[in-house]
DNA sequence: GTACACCCCGTACCAGGGTACGGGGTCAAG
DNA sequence: CTTGACCCCGTACCCTGGTACGGGGTGTAC
């Protein structure tokens, strides 16, 4: 098991040692042993979190989720039925999200496709419409304002 | 022309005082007329400012674009060529995010379909593949990470 | 033996979109 | 005239995922 400082971890993995350090204070990477220097001393494993948490955050997953995910996988208890759950809710989460999407996509096509001429913008159909009284954008309703942020 | 408090305003938008005056700070909200007292004094036109923020957000725009929405809503020299520019190009940006997306689900729903069991979830294909060595997630290269910090 | 790169730590800062707090003034009813 | 709801202001704080800074110790090659 080669032994790598805190840069070599972050350079082979490409990401910055304020990062490694960060994600250890997040608790997402152990502790590692420490030389008589103070200096950090990693090994393959921590190159192997680093990956993983690198994967789980391509699939979508927030650090603090990720961090459960690492926890699932030493912790004896856990059953797959664990993490297929949160699989399971992450993807029901996705497609909400792009669902809004979508409905956003398609309001600014249709509203751009409304809006031909060359004239001043004031007239403009996409701004007329997003001043509109009228509680619509796009010739179609939005709905409830779902794509809140209040709902990590 | 009706005149509104700050909170009567807040209240009939379903806002708080607090982001009405955040608007304000912002530059999205031009600083209304003052009583003697002090207290802002609002007529409708703060009413359809607020309108039209709360629909440019449903629409996915930043506080900043809308900001620039609102200037180009004022600006006599700007066209609508203008407008459709910058829909244009939140309806290219709002595209990569459901391609982002979708990338995720898909992989996320390959993972789900692969772990079936109940056993332990070490050994779940979910979190194994999380854990390869092998760059791949889900079955599927995830294509270059974009998504870095390191490029600015 | 001294450059120079690297590491330590704590802390502050970035964006985005607000929310909350605290000490004080104001307005309308009773 | 007092009570309670409202308003003023500035500032600090929330979350997420880091990035940057500064003052100091270390590791190693020349």
């Amino acid at each position: 098991m080669r032994a790598f400082t805190v840069g070599q971890v972050a350079r082979r993995f490409g990401v910055g040692v304020e990062t490694v350090r960060f994600y250890e204070r997040q608790g997402l990477l152990e502790e590692p042993a420490r030389r008589a220097s103070g200096y950090r001393e990693y090994g393959d494993d921590a190159v192997a979190v680093l990956r993983f948490i690198r994967r789980a955050k391509q699939l979508g997953f927030t650090l603090k989720k990720i961090k459960g995910l690492l926890g699932l996988r030493l912790d004896a208890s856990a059953t797959r039925a664990d993490v297929r759950t949160q699989a399971s809710a992450k993807i029901v989460d996705i497609k909400a999200k792009i669902r809004d999407l979508r409905r956003m996509r398609d309001a600014l096509t249709r509203l751009t496709a409304a809006c031909h001429g060359d004239g001043p913008a004031s007239g403009c159909p996409i701004l007329e419409a997003l001043n509109d009284p009228d509680d619509r954008v796009g010739g179609e309703d939005l709905g409830p304002v779902r794509s809140r942020r209040t709902e990590p």
